[in-house]
DNA sequence: CTGAAAGCGCTAACAG
DNA sequence: CTGTTAGCGCTTTCAG
């Protein structure tokens, strides 16, 4: 009992018309007489018919499949930004391919390879090691959006938040609270240094020399972006320093394994120290402390993402080669505020 | 400039052979003479050649794409498991077309529809409304492995925990450490409530009843499944109850909720209350408290489960309907064990 | 408004 | 070992 699937000639055949009939009216494209309509759709249901979207795949160059591509998306940031891409591909008739790339250039490289076997309409990337010649070489036609920090020179719209800004405002606030010394956890040596590892990290700097106070100092320390990175690094940091005033993690899950870290030492959280993350996944408002942070409006980044693929499917191709997604700064208990 | 992407014919010509020569040295399908080989490897190199997946799925029928449907890939423990699926698939030239269902049967059905339409090979399933008849009428040959728990009757492979024995060693754990009276948190009246809601509930009132100790009470608490939810029926609850010797979570992400609702109470955890989790995710060994909870090996599920796909791809099905997956109790300080 | 037919790029008989 | 060729199921041009 192994029936191969009806195909379109066979609903024809069935309806008495032809299979160009059929497909008209399956995409109802041009007018069908009402009782070729129902007949066709009889033959159809009786059938159990549906259409092989490879063969229309192969037939009109377009699959309506869309790529992801993220480092990981265990990590709570991606998993809500595959979620907001899911949610708002579905809302447009698209699938979601989802490609991990583990921050890894070789495996960014090979995202973008996959645009020559056909398969995919276009990518959303989160790419964190891709340099502008990589994305240089691929043909025009090519779809590609890439979300959160991405150097200059890339050619194609880029999606992120106003990275200085949102630093800035992070430091000022710290700075009114009281922080006078900081520490800057996450910022170089790692996988994630390129792309946003680095912008952020120039922003915090930036905001800080802004302060233009010669009480303000600090200090970089080097870390990987996980929960466990983060609590590692901080521990031994923790081992030959005196505390500072305050964090500032490049994440919100590497500020977790911060506060961890800063609770084993018996170290409080904001009285001792302030800390603060960036992403605001969903966790961040419901731990103890909840968590001080930048957050980026997802949903709006996967429908502008969405949208820009959809657009460039459609011929049009004037996008401003940068632009920001609205964000705010999170004021929580782990900086003396109150949960949200 | 928009030059068509060079098709085997073109290399064919090229090369100077014919197309069935250049499919055979990009297969590498049965054996061709080395000067041929090279000449043909020249020609793809030299025209940029990318074998056309799309027009592969048409003919053989298989596209390497597996379907992975999961309720919510921003909540934690489906980020984790969708990175070991995908982590896995890769490893088996497999790409994964992510899915998501919001634990709404209608979107479930419309993840089985998908196979209508000839795009997957294969679907990994993490169903939570799905009814056994749902998975009836799909032909025969459509492989779907079902994670997580799911009602008997589906005749595809479930891979699972075994849940009673998680529960009750969990149970057991609370009532050692002196817990008599229990809140089970997340168990009736949501959308979670069907598959893995039920059984884990009725793991853990069996355990209850297996205590065989008549100082031992519990009382139902229903709740969503997420931070929020979590949070607010708990806080809610506390407003005219007092607090429990253990409050039982359903997952890991509504004990976070709870915990918190705890601590805005003044309750202190694990000294006034011990509270649980499921599901061990990744910040639940980070955050203060550390989460006692129960761990599932994920990549080992995702082993099995594209395995599973692939046995069945070629050929053989004699699966078990239900296989566990190894799990365990991870004791940690909300029921006064260590950080691990 | 509908039929006939070409062909998207590839694989795999079937011949040689 | 390699060439010829027939489709996979669909969309769409061209006629009618």
């Amino acid at each position: 009992m192994n029936r191969r699937p009806a195909t379109m000639n066979d609903v024809a055949k069935r309806a008495g018309v032809s299979q160009r009939t059929v497909s008209n009216v399956v995409n109802n494209h041009v007018y069908v007489s009402e009782k070729t309509r129902q007949k066709v759709l009889r033959a159809i249901k009786e059938l159990g018919y549906r259409p092989n979207v490879i063969a229309q795949g192969l037939r009109t160059g377009q699959t309506k499949i869309i790529a992801l591509a993220v480092p990981n998306v265990a990590w709570p940031y991606y998993g809500e930004i595959a979620h907001a891409v899911q949610t708002e591909a579905r809302a447009n008739g698209l699938t979601v391919l989802m490609l991990e790339t583990d921050a890894e250039l070789e495996k960014e490289q090979q995202v973008l390879n996959l645009f020559g076997s056909n398969l995919i309409d276009g990518i959303i990337f989160s790419a964190v090691r891709l340099r502008a010649e990589d994305l240089r070489d691929l043909p025009a036609s090519t779809p590609v959006v890439l979300i959160g920090h991405h150097q200059a020179g890339a050619s194609r719209p880029n999606l992120l938040a106003d990275v200085n800004r949102a630093a800035q405002d992070l430091v000022e606030h710290l700075y009114q609270r009281g922080a006078r010394s900081f520490l800057l956890q996450g910022s170089t040596s790692t996988p994630m240094t390129s792309g946003p590892g680095l912008s952020r990290q120039a922003g915090f700097v930036a905001g800080l020399e802004g302060l233009g106070s010669p009480e303000v100092t600090w200090e970089m320390l080097p870390s990987g972006w996980t929960y466990r990175e983060g609590f590692d690094a901080l521990r031994e940091w923790l081992t030959d320093h005196r505390p500072p005033d305050a964090v500032i993690c490049m994440n919100d899950i590497m500020a977790i394994g911060a506060i961890r870290a800063l609770a084993d030492a018996g170290i409080r959280v904001p009285d001792d120290v302030l800390v603060t993350g960036w992403d605001n996944t969903r966790e961040s408002s419901f731990m103890v402390p909840s968590l001080t942070t930048i957050g980026l409006d997802k949903a709006e980044l996967a429908r502008r993402a969405v949208a820009y693929l959809l657009a460039e499917k459609a011929g049009k191709r004037n996008f401003p080669e940068k632009e920001f997604v609205p964000h705010e700064l999170l004021v929580r208990e782990s900086t003396g505020g109150q949960q949200d």
